[in-house]
DNA sequence: TTACATTTTTGTAATGATTACAAATTTATA
DNA sequence: TATAAATTTGTAATCATTACAAAAATGTAA
């Protein structure tokens, strides 16, 4: 727990206790929480927990640099804390996130053709795994 | 113009004047429009057109594999007539899209980890050439 | 052409994620 | 302890998108 509250201050980022309990869940699970999904997992536990607080927090940490985020194939919101360069494939059937390998490095703080890189996000769709299978049964 | 009822009629998709208008609109602006900015340049000039003609056909066309769509730094959805591989680099400081070519080709159709790719999405976020120079002044 | 069925479009209301904002609470500081 | 600042809450607003039923347009058969 002062892993979480040493990542917070680092930033810059007073470690709240409602942002502490945030950023544990993101750390602990690799999941790509949505707002909506963090909150239902949280709110139990943290009965004063407000909706607000975790798009709040959430904004705060992505202007940060601590999670990255990225639209789901319904446009929700995901949230990542993992930083390792991955790529993420969407199922189309299941409708799960899979993290994969990225399989090469060629954006990142470059320039291409003028353009200045900050960041990126490759995302795949297609069938996981275990559909392709449930398809063959 | 009979190339855009050939587009559609291709795809078994009924030529209505709408859909034809629509598709027209994308074919010749490769400028990633939204639902709504497709309504605003094409409602002045179809009075009875309404939005929610421009979702279900938007929607219809992006089924049918005639346009694809991504979502933009705000989430709203854009669309896209190009079939080019290409990627997208959007711009923090002036929210422009621009198109760059895709400097390599290993997803579409392959199997990646045991999961079927369908389509890939590359997303480039930074600043763009000419907000870089305004920066410098 | 007319009558009927089907398709397309419309317009309004609902949905759902996200944000705005002011009040309430908590925390830090003097 | 008193006061200021930061954080959180809760409700209401926003905005893109969708649902849905009515209206309009189109196609078809007699």
């Amino acid at each position: 727990m002062d892993k979480i509250k040493d990542i917070l201050v680092n930033k810059g980022i007073s470690p709240s206790y409602h942002r502490m309990k945030i950023l544990e869940y993101l750390v602990k699970n690799n999941n790509h929480p949505t707002a909506d999904s963090i909150y239902r997992v949280l709110a139990p536990q943290i009965p004063t927990l407000s909706k607000t607080t975790i798009y709040n927090t959430l904004k705060t940490f992505v202007s940060k640099g601590i999670i990255s985020s990225f639209a789901g194939l319904n446009q929700e919101l995901h949230y990542d804390y993992k930083f390792e360069p991955h790529v993420h494939f969407f199922c189309r059937k299941c409708q799960r996130i899979f993290d994969l390998a990225e399989p090469f490095d060629c954006f990142k703080d470059k320039s291409i053709e003028g353009h200045l890189v900050l960041s990126h996000q490759i995302n795949l769709e297609g069938i996981c795994h275990n559909c392709l299978q449930d398809e063959g049964e």
